[in-house]
DNA sequence: GTCATCATGTAAGCCGTTACATGATTGC
DNA sequence: GCAATCATGTAACGGCTTACATGATGAC
């Protein structure tokens, strides 16, 4: 989770672990909660000695890395502001890091790797799935949809069982049941947006 | 979570570790996962030190309980079909526990503490909320909406500041406000139900 | 000069998991 | 007799949090 996290943004651009943990929690959104200090830094400092990201040198003018449209200028402004202002000392106390091409290949993996996956997870996975060629892209939202189906059958065999549930653990099982219903509908959704033509209809109409 | 999950259980019926943890993954449902034996009976044992339940005699015949309407009786015949016949041996090798007064005020705590609550643990409390008087149980109720709101409103403060975000990250955030927006309804009818008037009302129609 | 914010880290602990060890009972 | 399941536990480890320690920078 992490890891996916840490090398998704830095590859996106060089950051330092203060300001990667405000995007990880932007990211992330409400509900679905930060990450803390105590977490990010010894993850860090792990993925520079496997050589997944490596500390480079604070760069004044950060490169301007491809979000699909030059997006998140406000945030990339915001950044520059922030830098120390050039002749302020030679030393600067923030580490910041970039992703190395071992890193990338991980970032992949972490992307593309089997096994049922949480929320969370999940959901990095889809911010980051532009990473990915349409076909592993796809993969992973059948593998996802597969997963929610699979919850959906064991729900509707629970519900057999049982017929006289008392009132709320009703209502929960209802509940359940729209919200994977609901889920579903999303992914297909990605799905459908996946065929070429759907997606150059969309950039014709915003 | 996991005293919520044991207490909320072991109020309803007696019941010994390995019945317990097949209970709360029913209870908890697919997609909230389960309860490893590495953490129940720990837990278990914890919960017995601190006088929250008590190993009981294994009993033949296990008092029914009060769910709302005899619900899981063939459940309850499966329990019981499953004890060990009368006269096969003397010792048993099963520990049941129930719970005990302190046990029960420690649930009701559980079910009332306030404080930002997860998912699984306020499915919990859902299914749980039984034991609590109206007025607490619309409480947790209006707690949670609360904290969605909370999110929603979050949710567009984001969607304001950038407004270009790319692709997937435009569609999770659409969803996440689908989802909270399915989950605020839910309370909402949670909440519309706990009217007398309509309690009564649901009870003619089924 | 002092207070908030930025910035990096360590240490202790919580809550859970997997893997292992052990043995009784049941079904065939 | 043997395998599957029932049943209880321990040990090691994982991943994350909170709390603590430290210090630079900027605003007023």
């Amino acid at each position: 989770m992490i890891d996916l996290a840490i090398l998704g943004l830095v590859k996106e651009q060089e950051l330092h672990g203060y300001e990667l943990r405000k995007r990880v929690a932007e990211l992330l959104g409400p509900g679905r909660g930060g990450l803390s200090f105590g977490s990010l830094y010894p993850a860090l400092n792990r993925l520079e000695r496997a050589g997944h990201v490596k500390a480079v040198e604070a760069n004044t003018r950060p490169p301007l890395t491809a979000w699909s449209s030059g997006s998140l200028a406000g945030e990339l402004a915001a950044f520059r502001t922030r830098l120390p202002r050039p002749g302020s000392r030679g030393g600067r106390s923030r580490k910041v890091y970039g992703i190395t091409s071992r890193g990338e290949a991980h970032l992949v993996e972490l992307l593309t790797e089997p096994g049922p996956t949480d929320e969370r997870t999940f959901a990095l996975r889809v911010v980051f799935c532009h990473r990915l060629n349409r076909t592993k892209r796809l993969e992973l939202f059948h593998r996802r949809r597969a997963e929610l189906t699979d919850r959906l059958a064991e729900l509707a065999k629970q519900g057999r069982g049982q017929t006289t549930q008392h009132r709320y653990l009703r209502s929960l099982r209802e509940h359940d049941l729209e919200t994977i219903t609901c889920d579903l509908a999303w992914l297909d959704r990605l799905i459908a947006d996946e065929r070429p033509q759907a997606r150059s209809e969309q950039e014709k109409n915003p």
